[in-house]
DNA sequence: GTCTATAAGAAGATAGAC
DNA sequence: GTCTATCTTCTTATAGAC
């Protein structure tokens, strides 16, 4: 790891634990192990390390995004092949999201950086809009439009179907976030959004078999 | 209004819109219509002023929850009498609960300023989610129990229906508060939102009659 | 209560030796 | 590339006149 990147990545650390005006670039420069003047020679401002830092955030996010695409339309495919998706199956996917979100290094850090600068300019507000609401929105309600097609699901529209799966989740996100301790909490209310979401709009046996008795009669 | 409150008044608009950091103690005296040192006769720091509109904000609260008890439980009550609610109270309910916490000054205001400083400190945190995470899901939890008494909606946890209901209406919320210009389609989201909420949770003509049927062979 | 003047120190950034 | 020394500006806060 380059000098350059390692001050990105303590500079991100302590944005994200105190917030960007908070943070003085002597902080950064200890926390790299060097005196201030030394940063210069890497970023020419610290304005200048908080846009290195938005840059190498946006490729990670793009690489990670075309990755999980590839794999989200494969396992889209693969539902709607089998036209049907069991409870498990959702619960996994509500629940891989959310720890991932959560845990990986980078992207929670970046998350809680962003929610404390979002009202700073308006490329900001935008890029969070788009990374925690949009962007899974959309991957969603792609993946929903598979599994309706299957017809195991109600017949209702897939993007606010994908509101009501994710929305939950970003929720609990936010609140793990400001509180990590309330994880297990979360995970457990994850569990039982999902259940009962997919509880909700499974077309169930009964409704199914009232079907079959009207249609034989 | 006296100097005081002008003051917190002004601090806090300065606050929400660019943190605590960046806002500096000659901008708030600007504000107000005066010059630095005279804040100083009202308040003995800039951490004094922010701890002021925590605990003015705090009052208020507890006032517009008061009230928001007293008339969420009649209405509760209400459409336990009638054991129904109708979609468009639903679709009401949703709208009004997101448009008063969007546009209210104060409110709109602080959760603004609290989502910027909630990382500060535990307290901070702890705020932030009583506020607009646990209390709301509560309140909706309590309407919805009254709800499921009435027997319309399927037999389910009354949280986890509150969390169907609440989480798309914060997450919109956060939306709105950082791009207002998308307000119009948040409005428009919240609507389908709760009118599928309504369709999935609502035992439905066909499955109601199909018990019938089954009851009467 | 408000002002001007100013202290006291913090914070970003540069100069120049090594 | 890193350091010490330093500059400049900003920022909070106080002193004391009015």
């Amino acid at each position: 790891m380059t000098t350059k990147q390692k001050i990105l990545k303590e500079a991100l650390t302590l944005f994200s634990e105190k917030g960007y005006h908070a943070v003085y670039v002597g902080d950064i420069a200890a926390a790299v192990g060097m005196k201030a003047p030394s940063l210069y020679k890497h970023y020419k401002s610290k304005k200048d390390i908080f846009n290195a830092i938005l840059v190498e955030m946006e490729e990670n996010y793009k690489k990670q995004t075309a990755e999980l695409r590839m794999n989200g339309n494969d396992a889209g495919e693969d539902v709607s092949v089998f036209a049907a998706v069991s409870e498990d199956t959702l619960v996994q996917m509500g629940m891989k999201l959310f720890q991932f979100f959560l845990h990986d290094d980078y992207a929670s850090k970046f998350r809680k950086m962003l929610t404390m600068e979002q009202f700073h300019d308006h490329d900001l507000s935008h890029l969070y809009s788009k990374q925690y609401i949009d962007d899974p929105l959309s991957y969603e309600a792609s993946i929903f439009t598979f599994l309706l097609a299957g017809g195991v699901f109600k017949n209702v529209k897939p993007d606010i179907m994908a509101l009501h799966f994710y929305a939950p989740i970003y929720m609990l996100l936010t609140v793990c976030d400001r509180q990590p301790e309330r994880e297990m909490e979360a995970l457990q209310l994850i569990e039982e959004h999902i259940k009962q979401f997919n509880f909700i709009y499974r077309k169930d046996a009964e409704n199914e078999a009232c079907i079959d008795t009207w249609t034989k009669s």
